[in-house]
RNA sequence: CGGAAUGUAGCGCAGUUGGUAGCGUACUACGUUCGGGACGUAGGGGUCGGGCGUUCGAAUCGCCCCAUUCCGACCA
């Protein structure tokens, strides 16, 4: 009874109720007084900044330097490129004044009409502009290129509707934003780049995930084409989960970025930009939890072994304590994080919950018994299988079993879009497969018309032309029409 | 911005012939407990989303406003 009080919905039941649910009561974040925005608690941000350092470790190998680059964007600046500026407009933040004063008839505090910005200034919902307003200055000749920079920052869109960590108004990324003497180099950066983000979502996140390129009308706003890594989530949905984007010489047009090429001749620059954000935490839940609350994988798991004693009384507890520190001392040796909750507030059974609901990988128990008999209980998260191990040598048993954790969460998550994912032939086909989730290849003939019909009428959106798999040609769904391949439909987040 | 629903203790909720607010949980103290979300006793906590109205009397009826959630349109 008091389970269930305390129990998450039925994934069955609600799939959005349950995840909302699941991010507020797992401790990750909640929402903010402030319509749209996020309070993201600890917990939460401990995740992303496993993230973080483990993506900022990828972008320094990969040749790339961290900047930083301000907040608010002239509006002129959002203006000059024409694409862009119509991409973004809807859902901009705009400061108009720099001052409040205390209204005259004493009702409290006002703006002050007196202190209206000549020029207004949009809150960034992506550094584009202003980078690229900034790289004129840096540029002058092929000398100074390449620019290979990344900023950790927030940006705000005004979203319509929100829901934590997969669309909030104002979300963490990071953007790394480069420029290039040559339109092949910008273009081979592109793809590094979208395959830095598919190696970092299968290898650390356990995410598989299909590259892919997105049609003409997905694409980013001001980009020649996009690259994107899609997940699937346990739902069937998909979601964008990180981004790459060739920008061709659109932004050094705009910004009137030239350089002095090996031949005393002007040249525009070639742009890329690339993102991930604190979405990939709501793609972390979705992909791999449970009933019984998160199941987060050990490479990014804030804790990676929780270690609950049992005890009747105080001189039993000293017993265990001195039994566990030295296997704490050795796990954290080898690297692994390790909470020892002895804490005599809650009880053991309350702590199993807690620490499931948390994801925490790798739970060890050591009570009176296992004193005894020189053991502990070991349980995994992800399948929730209990074992007795002897207590000798367990730190490399814990140590392996959260590499077969992380190795297995991955495969379930890839058997799951395996099973989710199939040919169709027909429209009529599509229409009733749709209705039963997960990614749909099918033969489309390229056309934005075609393609808005279909998400008009199902709701699926293409969500890339797959870089990978099958490339057979065949015929459009819908108008019969040559198709040079089949592409990826789904209904998304 | 359309469609639906909901606002009562930190959280989850009950509260219809209108009669002055209650349950679960959480919280505080003490004690007993501790191998899967403990129990007992005592205690604190509410201008019932806001405003106006009807009435001797409103959480309850009426009107207006505000907020949130879900479903659409928009999007990483």
């Amino acid at each position: 009874m008091a389970k269930e009080l305390k129990g998450l919905t039925k994934r069955s039941v609600n799939y959005s109720q349950w995840y909302n649910e699941l991010v507020v009561k797992a401790d990750l974040a909640e929402q903010s007084p402030v319509r749209g925005c996020m309070v993201i608690k600890p917990y939460g941000y401990a995740i992303w900044e496993k993230m973080q350092r483990a993506l900022d470790d990828m972008f320094k190998e990969t040749g790339h330097e961290n900047a930083y680059f301000p907040l608010l964007i002239p509006k002129s600046y959002l203006s000059k490129e024409a694409e862009h500026v119509e991409g973004f407009a809807k859902e901009c933040a705009v400061v108009t004044h720099y001052r409040l004063k205390n209204a005259e008839d004493g009702s409290g505090i006002i703006v002050d009409p007196a202190a209206k910005l000549e020029e207004e200034l949009i809150i960034r919902p992506t550094s584009e502009t202003i980078i690229w307003s900034t790289y004129k200055k840096w540029i002058n000749s092929y000398r100074d290129l390449p620019i290979l920079c990344n900023q950790w920052a927030n940006v705000m869109r005004w979203e319509m509707r929100t829901r934590l960590f997969l669309r909030t108004s104002e979300f963490l990324w990071q953007e790394g934003h480069t420029a290039h003497a040559t339109r092949e180099e910008a273009e081979e950066e592109t793809v590094k780049m979208i395959n830095v983000y598919s190696n970092f979502a299968e290898n650390f996140m356990a995410v598989p995930v299909v590259k892919g390129v997105k049609s003409a009308t997905e694409r980013f706003a001001g980009a020649l084409d996009t690259y994107t890594i899609e997940a699937m989530m346990q739902d069937g949905k998909a979601l964008q989960s990180g981004t790459s984007h060739f920008l061709g010489q659109n932004f050094a047009k705009a910004f009137d970025v030239q350089f002095v090429d090996k031949n005393n001749k002007m040249n525009y620059v070639w742009a890329s930009s690339w993102g991930v954000s604190t979405r990939l935490i709501g793609a972390l839940i979705m992909s791999h939890s449970d009933d019984n609350g998160l199941v987060l994988p050990p490479k990014l798991a804030p804790i990676q072994v929780v270690i609950v004693p049992i005890y009747r009384n105080e001189e039993q507890l000293g017993l265990i304590n001195e039994k566990v520190s030295g296997i704490v001392a050795k796990l954290k040796s080898m690297g692994v994080s390790v909470k020892y909750d002895n804490s005599d507030n809650k009880r053991p059974g309350f702590k199993f919950a807690e620490y499931e609901l948390k994801g925490v990988p790798v739970r060890l128990v050591m009570g009176g018994r296992d004193l005894e008999s020189n053991t502990m209980e070991v349980m995994r998260r992800d399948t929730l299988e209990k074992e007795t191990v002897s207590c000798d040598n367990i730190e490399a048993y814990v140590f392996n079993l959260l590499e077969e954790i992380q190795a297995n969460i991955y495969q379930k998550a890839l058997d799951f879009r395996t099973k989710s994912t199939r040919n169709v032939e027909s429209y009529d086909e599509f229409k009733v497969e749709i209705e039963k989730g997960g990614f749909l290849m099918a033969h489309w003939d390229g056309t934005p018309e075609t393609e808005e019909l279909i998400k008009n009428e199902t709701k699926a959106t293409i969500r890339c032309i797959p870089l990978d798999g099958d490339k057979t040609p065949g015929k459009c769904m819908v108008t019969g029409k040559p198709s040079a391949r089949r592409v990826m439909f789904a209904r998304a987040y």
